[in-house]
DNA sequence: CAGTGGTCTAGACCACCGG
DNA sequence: CGGTGGTCTAGACCACTGC
C-alpha cells in the first residue's frame, strides 16, 4: 500500500527497460561505447539473450538509444532531448511516462456537452453531459505550465470518476483501473490555434502568442471512446518530439 | 536483374511478413477467426515460433492484424486501414502518407547554412553548405496551399542532388534512390510558431495567425543525418492526425 | 581477427480466453 | 478445461564492425 496499490507484476524485460532508461537519464552512460553490450546486461542482470533484447527494443523505440551490428549500442545525445521540452512518444505508455518529473492537478468541473471546437475536430456522436477536469501541468523547477489540460470522462463512468485521484499523474490511468476498461488506440489530433484569453493567461503568454493543442481520444477494447483530452502548449517553449523507426 | 538489383537476401521473417501480409490483403483470412495461430503458422512455414512472431510483430506495427492472449490473431478491417487520415505512423512512408492527393513543386536555392532557428531545435554539427530546396504543397481543388515545406539536403549528396526531379512527390525518396542511402530513423519535432512574413504570406494567412511547424531529420543506415525538412502549415485549415495502437 | 548485434531453433512455463 | 499468445531460457550461426 505504501507506493503502488494492485501493482500487477511487470514483465522482466519491462523492469530491465525502467532501470536501463533511468541510468541512461541520469547519464551513467554518457560518453560514446559506455553502453554495456548485450552479453555484459545478461550477466549483471542475470537474464537471457531474449530479454535483454527485449527491453533494448523498448529503448530503441523510445529514441534513447541506437544499436548497429559490429559496433555496438550508444546512447542517443542528450541535447536532443534537452533543448525545450521533448516528450518522445510512439505508444500510449509513453504518453504517461511524459508525466515524468512534472505535476499535475485537476479540478473537477460541471458536466456537460463536448465544446463545439472540439466535438468539430473529432468526427463523432459523443452525446450526453460528460464529466469535465481541468488541469495545469507544470515542470519540477519551472515557473510557467508547459500544459492546460481539458479532459472529458464518458457519462457511463460515473463510479470511477467519483473515486478519482485529483493529483494522480494521468487521468485515462485511474479511469483503467477505476472504470475497467482499458486503453487499446488512441488518436491524435495536433494543430496550432490562437488560445483563448483563459488559456493563454494561465500558460502566462501574450495576446496572439501562438498555441499548440493536442487532442487525443482514448478508445476501450470495444471501441468505446470513454475519455477525450485537450492539451493546450505554449508554441515557444514547447515541442512534440517524435520518433520513427523504419525496419 | 528484373526487378531489383543486388537484392541482399532477406531475413526469413521478413519474408513470411511479406507473404502474411499478401494474403492478408488478398483477403484470405477476411472472416474474424480465419488467421492461423502461431502454431499453425509454424508447421505450415516450417519454422521456429520465433520467426513467426517476429512476422507478426510487423504485420502488427503495419496495424494489418491485432493479437489478444486466450484468443488469438484477427486482422483488421479493411475500414480501420482505409481511413485517409488516420494512418498509424509506423514508417516513414506513412508519414508522408498525407502527400497523397496533394501536388508539390520544389525549387533549389542557394546553397547554405542551416538557418538558426532551426539548427537550435536539431541537436546538430550540420555544418557547411546544405542544398536547399523550398516549396508549395497543395490540395487538389484548394487554393490556398496546407504546406510551405523548406528542405536542405547534405552536402555529400551533390551526385544525387543534380538529378533531382522538381516535381516529384517527396525529396527523400529520390535521394534515396539517387544517393544510394537509405532512411533507417526519422525524428520529428512539432511546434506551434508565428509565422514569418515570407511563410504567411505563402500560406495565405493575416499577420498574428498560428503556424504549425513540422521539423524532421532523416537518418540513413551509419546515422547520418542526410535531409532535414520544415514544414509549415496552416494552424486553422491543418490538423496533424495520428493513431497509436496499444502494445 | 575477436566481439558486436541480428537471426533463428527447440524447448519451457505462464496468464488469459473461450467453450 | 485446452488452446491462445506473452514471456523467457540456453543454446547456435551469421553479417558486420573495428582494430
Amino acid at each position: 500500500m505504501a507506493t503502488k496499490s494492485s501493482a500487477k507484476k511487470k514483465p522482466r524485460y519491462l523492469e530491465l527497460a525502467d532501470e536501463l532508461r533511468e541510468a541512461v537519464l541520469r547519464g551513467d552512460y554518457s560518453d560514446p561505447g559506455d553502453f554495456p553490450t548485450e552479453s555484459v546486461l545478461c550477466k549483471k542482470y542475470d537474464v537471457s539473450r531474449f530479454t535483454v533484447r527485449e527491453a533494448l527494443r523498448k529503448l530503441t523505440a523510445e529514441g534513447l538509444i541506437t544499436r548497429k551490428r559490429g559496433s555496438g549500442t550508444v546512447v542517443q545525445p542528450a541535447t536532443a532531448r534537452a533543448g525545450a521540452l521533448h516528450q518522445p512518444l510512439s505508444n500510449v505508455g509513453e504518453i504517461l511516462q511524459y508525466a515524468h518529473d512534472t505535476t499535475i492537478s485537476f479540478e473537477p468541473g460541471k458536466p456537460g456537452a463536448i465544446p463545439h471546437d472540439v466535438a468539430e475536430q473529432i468526427d463523432t456522436k459523443a452525446k450526453g453531459d460528460w464529466f469535465t477536469f481541468r488541469g495545469k501541468r507544470t515542470k519540477l523547477g519551472r515557473k510557467r505550465p508547459i500544459a492546460v489540460t481539458e479532459a472529458w470522462v464518458h457519462p457511463e463512468l460515473a463510479d470511477a470518476v467519483a473515486q478519482i485521484d485529483i493529483n494522480a499523474k494521468t487521468l485515462f490511468g485511474q479511469i483503467e483501473t477505476l472504470g475497467q476498461v482499458s486503453v487499446t488506440r488512441v488518436t491524435q489530433d495536433i494543430q496550432a490555434i490562437k488560445g483563448t484569453k483563459k488559456i493563454l493567461a494561465d500558460l502566462g503568454l501574450e495576446k496572439g502568442d501562438p498555441v499548440l493543442r493536442i487532442l487525443r481520444c482514448y478508445f476501450d477494447e470495444t471501441d468505446r471512446m470513454f475519455e477525450i483530452s485537450a492539451s493546450y502548449h505554449p508554441g515557444e517553449r514547447f515541442a512534440y518530439s517524435m520518433h520513427i523507426e523504419v525496419d
